[in-house]
RNA sequence: GGGCUCGUGGUCUAGCGGUUAUGACGUCGCCCUUACAAGGCGGAGGUCGCCGGUUCAAAUCCGGCCGAGCCCA
């Protein structure tokens, strides 16, 4: 074996052995218990990020960790491909605007694009070593998938769940699409709030003067004794020729401006919810194009920005602007472009939001960690509107519908008629209202989350026939609780009345060392690429291991290089156990010949093994792989090791079985905990122990010995012994304890030493001791006489100095000179008398160290105290 | 404004009723010891954010305050 692990060198060569060996493929008929993971599919934006590395990571663990429980785990994996984002980027790459093709001209370079995307991402994730069974791919953008989508579609319209509506949505002027609530974020931001006066008692603040002209109330509050008088009255809108009438609500805000709030059709979502609570009247004067209409009258093709600024001009010529001040504001925003967004009403495809049954039956899932689940509680708790799911893109599912060119009736597909795509094909019947075969085909398209939010349906076979459901866990980040998990939830529950997934295990952000959030314009960005070509994969998955499970993680350099250092420790761990167990034959006899080190060790790594699943049942990875390591490092390799090493080199062959027996049991045992974390150190470890003791119990494939086919360790109750771990223990800081003298008196560690003598009531065994401190070593029965003698009086000069200054070097120079009787005087009773200078000084025993010398039949001894032992050792 | 999470040596972090508070990195000293110097051995370094309360016992539970982050309005 290398001196050196070569992590890079060693990651590569598997990679390319597991090729092609199906060492994760799952079998629906495999007779042990299904783990189905439903995968996240990301968007395929061409660079697989830290942030999926993370998620990755989790799922890889628990996938490898289940497999080598005995389960059949299915690790699929799928790419949520539609979207705007990829439109904007093939628009760039084309040099052309969607609309310059014909729809399914575009559609083809964006899936060209997407699959090209999706090639680096799969490249990343094979080099991460992720146990992905790819055969159980899905890619929402191929036919084959995306007709689930749309018989999901059919089957929600046909109960009912999904309907047509003129609805107030939200609207991105840039990207030139609706969008759901769930895609809307808030920026804060200073924007001018204007007072404008309507008539001599009605003075309104407002920051979209704009949009004066679709007031269509005032609101004042209830209690605001100021303006009692002014409700039930009307008013005149400045800049149009109607009036508004003045209504009270609980939810103006009396400090806020003038406490007179004009509500108009629509500033903001508060304005819907005032409209539809008092009834009022509709008057858009915006069109979604972002330009005002007639109803604007003059303002008319204005765009937003220009029309403020014409219409306070006017105002301010009538005398009606009063006052302007910068104000904080909170304005909604696109999550995807952060553009400012916009309320229209428009004919919209809708999804019923049932939220009690929600709420309900997503407390049935298994959250972890469980606070998660209040996120989603409080997002569906706070849900106003329903879903909107149509877009006005072209990269995505079509929404199957046509509408009557004669009576307009909506005619939803059939099942058998899909996939299909409305812009283009006809539906194939005549319109079951009036017979016309005239039809206007729907050319939106639906929301990104309808595709992505079936994948655990699409992963077991719905809708042809759903062979096991709810699947068993869902494994995302926390920022896509509000759509990803909610959206599924609901999905789930509306097309088969089940909820998806058993459990859910939530993971956090990632940050960059700063302690911030990984972002562009921080400039704090790491990539995985990065990692992996300096350390490896393993060092980063070890990375991803570190934070306790659902908090954010910060990236450091540093943890992954002491990640490193662990893997070149375990190395250097096989290295010197491979050079004793050559043609080793593990057998279980040889656990007869065990000693007191033996015993502890074997203990101890089944204590750990216990620890190990437990975490790991609980996806506490950052509680397992800190167990397993530390004990790899400290108890095994820097004591056991140490303790046995002497026995091993120069024992008898009887002798070195015991620890033979203890090595092999316990790397086998740790390679197989390593394996779900660091698959490759471990497959290359595993392969060399195999080796090494020809071991031909173990499982391969294709004459491959993989650790990742073998069985985690169990824990072998036979070998708990907790009296071996207290002699153990008894051993280990004995030795310990002389290493410590050693070290305190300057020595070398293997320094030779004349004698140690044990006493102690615990039985010990103390033939590893010797080989360890390099020393012969006694174990005494009884405790010997140990004559003790004063040696010297130290003075603290801390405690005499400041009492008597210049004196100080006079008095020591005293006492050191004082006989063995007078010094044993003066400890005795505590006090002694001296005299400097014809002077009397009292001095106290406290202000010296005193140092006693022990000597056993007149040797000189050093006597080390260690919890229930005596330790006499002869230099 | 509301909700959630979190304040622990210089930095990051574990513990979340019970001896002396965990570990990593950093730091200081000693040691090339037939697995590993990217190593070993040994130090130093903490009023567990602040104030109350519950308890025989609080870093841990409860309340309040201060501070940070996330989510939502």
């Amino acid at each position: 074996m290398e001196k050196e692990y070569n992590a890079l060198e060693n990651e590569k060569k598997w990679i390319e052995k597991w090729d092609g060996l199906d060492l994760y493929y799952f079998d629906w008929n495999s007779r042990k218990p299904h783990y189905i993971i439903d995968t996240p599919p990301p968007y395929p934006t061409g660079s697989f990020h830290i942030g999926n590395t993370l998620n990755w990571c989790y799922i890889d663990f628990i996938a490898r960790y289940k497999r080598m429980r005995g389960f059949e785990v299915m690790f699929p994996q799928g790419w949520d491909c539609h979207g705007l984002p990829t439109e904007v980027k093939v628009e760039e790459k084309h040099g052309i605007s969607k609309n310059d093709v014909p729809r399914d001209v575009f559609r083809k370079y964006c899936v060209e694009f997407t699959e090209e995307n999706i090639e680096k991402m799969r490249e990343t994730m094979k080099r991460m070593g992720f146990s992905i069974d790819w055969s159980k791919e899905y890619i929402t953008m191929y036919p084959e998938y995306y007709s689930k989508t749309q018989i999901s579609f059919v089957r929600m319209y046909n109960k009912g769940l999904i309907y047509r509506a003129y609805h107030p949505v939200i609207h991105c002027p840039r990207c030139q699409t609706t969008i759901a609530l769930a895609e809307m974020e808030y920026r804060s931001g200073k924007t001018q709030l204007s007072y404008i006066k309507f008539d001599d008692d009605v003075v309104i603040a407002t920051t979209r003067p704009e949009l004066i002209p679709a007031c269509v109330a005032i609101a004042v509050h209830p209690d605001d004794e100021r303006y009692k008088k002014l409700v039930g009255k009307e008013v005149r809108v400045p800049t149009t020729e109607y009036k508004a009438k003045i209504i009270e609500d609980e939810e103006v805000d009396p400090e806020f401006g003038t406490g007179i709030v004009m509500i108009c059709t629509f500033g903001d979502r508060q304005d819907v919810k005032w409209w539809k609570k008092h009834n009022l009247e509709l008057r858009i004067v915006l069109n979604q194009n972002g330009r005002l209409n007639e109803k604007a009258g003059k303002y008319k093709g204005l765009k937003i920005v220009e029309a403020r600024e014409r219409i306070l001009e006017d105002l301010e010529k009538e005398g009606r602007v009063l006052k302007k001040e910068e104000v904080e504001h909170n304005v909604g925003v696109c999550w995807r472009c952060k553009t400012p967004v916009e309320i229209v009403v428009e004919e919209q495809w809708f999804v019923k939001v049932e939220k009690d049954r929600i709420l309900r039956e997503a407390e049935r899932i298994n959250w972890i960690p469980e606070h998660m689940l209040s996120r989603l509680k409080s997002w569906v708790e706070g849900m106003e509107w329903d879903w909107v799911i149509s877009r006005q893109r072209i990269f995505a599912t079509p929404i199957p519908a046509w509408y009557c060119k004669k009576c307009g009736e909506v005619l939803v597909a059939k099942e058998d008629w899909l996939p299909v795509d409305p812009s283009k094909d006809h539906p194939k019947i005549p319109c079951p209202s009036c017979g016309s075969v005239e039809f206007i085909g729907e050319d939106d398209v639906l929301d990104t989350w309808m595709d992505s939010s079936i994948t655990p349906l699409a992963i077991v076979g719905w809708p042809n026939e759903t062979r096991e459901y709810p699947v068993s866990l869902r494994p995302q980040g926390h920022d896509i609780i509000r759509t990803w998990a909610f959206y599924t939830i609901l999905r789930s529950l509306a097309l088969v009345g089940e909820i998806p997934w058993n459990e859910i295990v939530i993971n956090g952000m990632v940050l960059g060392e700063d302690g911030r959030k990984m972002s562009k314009s921080l400039g704090n960005i790491i990539s995985p690429e990065e990692v992996i070509s300096k350390y490896g994969s393993d060092a980063l998955r070890q990375w991803a291991a570190s934070g306790s499970t659902g908090s954010d993680v910060m990236f450091t350099w540093k943890e992954v290089v002491a990640a490193t250092r662990f893997q070149q420790k375990f190395w250097s761990i096989l290295r010197f156990s491979v050079n004793h167990l050559k043609g080793y034959k593990p057998d279980e006899k040889d656990a007869e010949k065990m000693r007191d080190a033996d015993r502890w060790i074997l203990s101890k790594l089944n204590r750990v093994i216990e620890e190990a699943i437990e975490s790991m049942d609980n996806y506490r990875f950052d509680e397992a792989l800190k167990a397993i390591r530390s004990f790899a490092w400290y108890e095994f390799a820097d004591d056991y090791l140490e303790l046995v090493k002497n026995r091993l080199y120069s024992g008898s062959e009887d002798e070195k079985r015991g620890a033979k027996f203890v090595l092999y049991k316990a790397l086998s045992a740790m390679i197989r905990m390593i394996a779900p974390f660091t698959p490759f150190l471990a497959e290359e470890c595993w392969n060399i122990l195999c080796k090494t003791t020809e071991d031909k119990d173990t499982q391969d494939i294709q004459n491959i010995q993989s650790v990742h086919l073998q069985s985690y360790p169990e824990v072998e109750e036979r070998f708990i012994d907790y009296e071996a771990e207290k002699r153990g223990e008894l051993i280990r800081s004995i030795v310990a304890e002389i290493r410590k003298m050693k070290h305190d008196r300057g020595m070398a560690l293997n320094a030779p030493l004349k004698k140690v003598m044990i006493h102690s009531p615990e039985k010990i065994d103390i033939r590893d001791i010797a080989g360890a401190v390099n020393a012969e070593v006694e174990f005494l029965d009884e405790m010997p006489e140990i004559e003790s003698r004063i040696k010297r009086l130290k003075p603290k000069y801390n405690v005499l100095g400041p009492i008597f200054r210049d004196k100080t070097k006079k008095i020591v120079k005293l006492v050191e000179r004082l006989g063995d009787k007078e010094i044993q005087k003066f400890v005795n009773s505590g006090n002694y008398e001296i005299e400097i200078d014809g002077e009397l000084i009292e001095l106290k025993s406290d202000w010296f160290d005193v140092e006693i010398e022990k000597q056993i039949g007149g040797r000189d001894v050093v006597v080390l105290e260690v919890k229930r032992a005596s330790v006499i050792v002869e230099i």
